[in-house]
DNA sequence: TCCAGGTTGTACTGATCAGTACATCAGCGC
DNA sequence: GCGCTGATGTACTGATCAGTACAACCTGGA
């Protein structure tokens, strides 16, 4: 693929996540994608193989853009991270301009019983997760979180508050619900600190 | 309308709403719909005055079955009450047979940004959780929970916790993150116990 | 019996959908 | 300059979509 290729396609997969992130995947056709992206139809069939394929793309670029906005993720090696982490959280979403969302999140309803695309967002909350739980096992090795916690689920319930905050602060456009969901996640891993 | 016709707009509702519930919306066409209720169209357009105000029937539907399924969430009078609310919320989605999901949650990520149908998402979450603040509220009365609680913002974060976890166990078909979520939720309702 | 209002079957429209066919273009190595 | 390969434009197909048109139906009350 030459740069100019690259460069088509990811003005498509663009489009694609910023339509599919508003509208949902559904709502979103392949000719909306492309004049959106200024891409011809040829385009599009010849860097994806079909509108699943494309999906693909997008969730990945969903996951890396999340990732993107949340530096401290990667760097939770005590418990003031955290706060931080989840401040950071609070920011994205405290910006105007975009509906107040999670974007992985907002496919979960829609193609959550599409086997396929279940084991894709699956994978993807799990690379979310595992930053967490990298986490949670720094400061167990630190003597910080009681040995017999359990970093994994841990990490889990704690995408779960997450999550769920955001669903809740979509639907109602107020960061509030999350703020909340945020610091009851938080406060249950501090009370498995050792 | 006459019994008879009120049983064809059930069917028609019965059957949108298992469809929507596996598919989405997006993916549920109105012809399907029929075609599983054994309608025809002109009953459709008959009861209905487009696809739209089909959902909002089927949103209806949705919370009416989810209160029904948690009979419990109308008598939460002490905190062990709580509890039993939980375990019947696990129940439901410990039963094999259909997806592990919130039919509303699964809404509000296709949906949540059409500002119309974010308001019905909206009140349909704000009937559930006014039962959980009334819950509260009769603690916060008998002394069992403390005089400076919020119920109403208790009962929102309550619901992320719920929603996360139905997300969770959704994507991975498993009861495991709605079981910690439903945890840490009340745990943090008995935190406030005075 | 008759008739009015609620109910139903069927055929249709125009728009949009995902995906395909095929010709042309652009740029890079030779 | 030549030719190959990737990149692109455009026109098309058949299926499906939401919604409409209209005639025919029941069924209860007068």
């Amino acid at each position: 693929m030459t740069p100019r290729g690259r460069r088509t396609r990811d003005a498509i997969v663009d489009a694609a996540a910023e339509l599919m992130y508003v509208n949902g995947v559904a709502a979103t056709s392949v000719d909306k994608v492309l004049t959106a992206s200024g891409a011809g139809k040829s385009q599009m069939y010849h860097y994806f193989k079909n509108k699943d394929q494309l999906v693909e793309a997008v969730i990945d670029r969903f996951l890396r853009g999340i990732l993107a906005n949340q530096p401290t993720i990667t760097a939770l090696d005590d418990w003031a991270a955290f706060d931080r982490w989840t401040e950071e959280i609070l920011d994205v979403h405290r910006r105007a301009g975009h509906p107040i969302a999670c974007p992985l999140g907002n496919l979960a309803g829609e193609l959550g019983d599409d086997p396929r695309v279940a084991a894709l967002l699956d994978k993807a909350y799990r690379e979310w997760e595992s930053h967490l739980e990298r986490g949670l096992l720094s400061l167990r090795d630190k003597g910080e979180l009681r040995a017999d916690a359990d970093p994994a689920r841990l990490a889990q319930a704690t995408m779960a508050c997450v999550q769920g905050g955001l669903l809740l602060a979509h639907i109602r456009q107020d960061v509030t619900p999350l703020a909340d969901a945020l610091e009851i996640a938080v406060a249950h891993l501090r009370s498995q600190a050792a």
